[in-house]
DNA sequence: AATATATTGTGAAACAAGTAACTTTATAAT
DNA sequence: ATTATAAAGTTACTTGTTTCACAATATATT
C-alpha cells in the first residue's frame, strides 16, 4: 500500500524525539512540537499520523506513551532485529562494537570475513569465515546484513546473499547496488555524501550551470 | 537555483560508472547505458544532463572523457576536499584510516577528541585536543567536518562549529541535527536505516495500517 | 449549560519530480 | 545528394508529496 520511504524515516524521528520528551517527563505532545523538533511542518506531522491511523485528541494533542507504543509496533521494534556484518575491517569492526545498537533493539549476531587473520569464533560476537555464511544465515534466520567489504567484493556478496533468506542489506561499499522488490539494498555512500556537501557549499549559492559554462 | 539533492547524487553516480566504463576502454556512452547502470530511466539521465548544460551529440551519445571532466568541475572535484573528523572513537578512526578517501580526492587532515588517551599530534593524520579545534579550522580553512562523537555531545559540537568557517557537517550521531541555508548538515543515521530495512521487509508487503489497527 | 478556543483530521490546491512522447539534428546508408 | 535513422534535447503530462485552509470536536472557560 504505502511504499514511501521518507514517511517511515519521519515516523522514526518522531518516535525518537518523543522518547526524549518522555525522558523529560512530558506526557502529551502537539503536532506543532513535533514539527519544530523534527524540522517539518505541523500539517505534515498530522498527515503522516493520519496516514497510519495514529490518532490524537481533538484538543490536547497526542499521548506520547500511546504513540511511541504504536510506532514501535508499526516500525517492528517489538521484534528482535538480528543483523550480521560482512567484512570485518575498520568499518565492519566499528559496527560490530557499536554500543548504540542494543539500545534500539538491534543485535549484531556475527561477523564474516575472508581473511583468516581476523577470524575469531570464540568472541562474544564471533567472526566466522565467509564460506560458512549461507549455513549460518539459514540456521539463524538472518534477514538483514551490513555489507562492509571492499568495493570489488560487494556485488559478488550480494549475489550470494540473494540465494539466502536475507531480504535487506545496508551497503557501505562506495557503489550503488540495485534493490529489487524482494531484496532491499540501502546504499550508504559516505564518500558521495561528503562530495555532495562540498558541492552544496561551493556551488549551490552561485549558479552551477553558469560556473560550468563559463 | 537548483536545490534538488537527488539530481546531484545521480550526477555523482553517473560519473562513477563512467569512470569504470573508461577503465574498460569505452569512449562514448548513451543515455540508455547510463540509465541501465545507475538504475534510472534514460529520459531522466538526459534531463539531468540538460539541466546542467551537459551536452552530448545528437547521434553518438556522450563522450565519457568530456563528461567526466565536466562533472568533476561541477561537483567540485578539481578542488582539494579537506575534512576533519570530530570524535576519534571506533567510527571516527575507521573514517580517519579509510583508504577510499584519497582515491576520490577527499583528504582527512586531522582528528579531534576530548579524551587525552587517544590524542596523538605526531601521527600522519594528527589527533588533536578538541579545545584547539577553532584555531585549527581557521588556520586550515576547513569547510567540512565529520561528526562522530557520542549523541549527547553532538549538538554542542554543532554550536561550536557554527562559529567557525565550517559550512557542512556529515553527522553520524543517531539524532537529526538541523540544517540551515548557510550551515549544511547531512545526517547519516545508520541505526535508523537498519530499522527502516526491517520495517520494509517485515511490513511492506502486508498492509501496515491494518497490522496496526487490528 | 452555553460559549469560546485550541488542536486534530482531511480534502483540495500547489508544488516538485519523474516519465513519456515528441522534435531536432548529426551521422550513416543508399 | 537524398533519405533514413538513432539518439540527444525538450516539452507536456503524470504521479507523488507537501502545504493550505477549514470543518469537526474535545476541552476549557464563564
Ligand atoms: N573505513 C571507512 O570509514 C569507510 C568509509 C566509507 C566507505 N567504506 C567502505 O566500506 C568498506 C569497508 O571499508 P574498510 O575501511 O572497513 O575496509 P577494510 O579493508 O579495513 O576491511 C574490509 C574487510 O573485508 C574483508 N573482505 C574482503 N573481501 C571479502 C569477502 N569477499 N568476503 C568477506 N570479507 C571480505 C577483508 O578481509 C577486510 O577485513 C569498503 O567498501 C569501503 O570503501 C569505509
Ligand atoms: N560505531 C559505529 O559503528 C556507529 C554506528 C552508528 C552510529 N554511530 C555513532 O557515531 C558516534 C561515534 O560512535 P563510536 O562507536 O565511534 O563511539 P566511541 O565511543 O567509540 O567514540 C566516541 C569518541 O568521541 C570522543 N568524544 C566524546 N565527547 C567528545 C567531545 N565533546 N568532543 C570531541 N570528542 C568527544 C570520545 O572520547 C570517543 O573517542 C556515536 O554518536 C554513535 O552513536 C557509531
Amino acid at each position: 500500500m504505502n511504499s514511501n520511504q521518507e514517511v517511515i524515516r519521519r515516523l522514526s524521528r518522531y518516535r525518537n524525539v518523543m522518547r526524549k520528551m518522555k525522558g523529560l517527563g512530558l506526557v502529551k505532545v502537539f503536532s506543532d512540537n513535533l514539527a519544530d523538533a523534527v524540522g517539518v511542518s505541523p500539517s505534515l506531522v498530522r498527515k503522516d499520523f493520519s496516514m497510519f491511523n495514529l490518532t490524537g485528541n481533538k484538543r490536547g494533542g497526542y499521548r506520547i506513551d500511546d504513540l511511541v507504543t504504536k510506532l514501535n509496533t508499526l516500525l517492528g521494534k517489538d521484534k528482535k532485529q538480528k543483523i550480521i556484518i560482512i567484512g570485518c575491517g575498520k568499518l565492519g569492526q566499528a559496527l560490530m562494537n557499536h554500543n548504540g545498537f542494543p539500545r534500539v533493539g538491534i543485535r549484531v549476531v556475527a561477523g564474516f570475513d575472508s581473511d583468516p587473520a581476523v577470524l575469531n569464533a570464540e568472541a562474544p560476537i564471533p567472526i566466522l569465515h565467509v564460506k560458512d555464511i549461507k549455513e549460518f544465515i539459514a540456521e539463524n534466520e538472518i534477514r538483514v546484513a551490513a555489507l562492509t567489504v571492499p568495493e570489488p567484493a560487494a556485488q559478488g556478496m550480494i549475489d550470494t546473499l540473494r540465494k539466502t533468506c536475507v531480504k535487506g542489506v545496508i551497503n557501505f561499499a562506495p557503489l550503488t547496488l540495485k534493490s529489487s522488490d524482494d531484496f532491499l539494498i540501502h546504499n550508504m555512500n559516505i564518500e558521495q555524501e561528503i562530495e555532495n556537501l562540498f558541492y552544496n557549499i561551493h556551488f549551490a549559492e552561485s549558479n552551477p550551470v553558469e560556473n560550468l559554462v563559463a
